[in-house]
DNA sequence: TGCACGTATGTCTGATCTGACATACACTCT
DNA sequence: AGAGTGTATGTCAGATCAGACATACGTGCA
């Protein structure tokens, strides 16, 4: 386990920074953040579509509205986990939350 | 602990074989966790592709090389929250995340 | 205007997660 | 056997998160 195989997967295009570095912090961090944003969105979108108030999913969930709020929200106090685990509460699957994440991103702007 | 929704996955015929040890979680739960060991092992795979260690994943993350084992091993004490996040440090992008997700569930027993 | 309803924000406390360290296990060489 | 390398497991202090509650905001309606 040497850099030579480091030196492969450099070139496989994996924007591997080098020497050391280490990927653009802002892009993976980027990731993540609409991947939290998607998931925030699809959880609103997936809750209406049931036609639930979030104080009713917050019931069903044994937590709060507020907490529920802060989810649609992609509020800094709620995790990815919490989100998922939601989702899936309201009935979502596994394929149905892979389709939120692989799509493109949408600022909410409007 | 939803049951309403356990009796729908259990006629379903959930292929038996893929994780009978989660006969006893409601069906949500078990998305979860099948989400959960979806992202474990693919992070295992990425890092395995690129080449890399566990410990020089860990350095990279500036983490630990036993944190490492545990995101690989979906251990208790590590979220999707942190296996997201890592999956993207390793360059990997929401598609390949939604890609891990969607792919049928195979359970790692030989 | 006042009220009802749904949603948003701020903060507290207990619960969970994270990185660190030590250490154990598994393999492969020599 | 012993050394080197890679991976797994157990534990702990500090960091972060979850649910609860109060309260504010926004909208529609009487």
């Amino acid at each position: 386990m040497r850099k030579d195989k480091r030196r492969r997967l450099e070139r496989a295009g994996w924007s591997v920074g080098d020497a050391g570095d280490f990927l653009n912090l802002s892009d993976d961090e980027r990731r993540f953040i609409e991947t939290k944003l998607a998931l925030a969105a699809g959880l609103r979108r997936w809750r209406e579509h049931l036609g639930l108030t979030q104080t009713e999913v917050a019931q069903r969930f044994g937590s709060s509205q507020s907490r529920v709020a802060k989810m649609e929200s992609a509020d800094q106090t709620v995790s990815t986990d919490l989100l998922l685990r939601s989702l899936f509460r309201l009935g979502a699957s596994r394929r149905d939350v892979a389709r939120l994440l692989s799509q493109k991103f949408r600022s909410r702007a409007a």
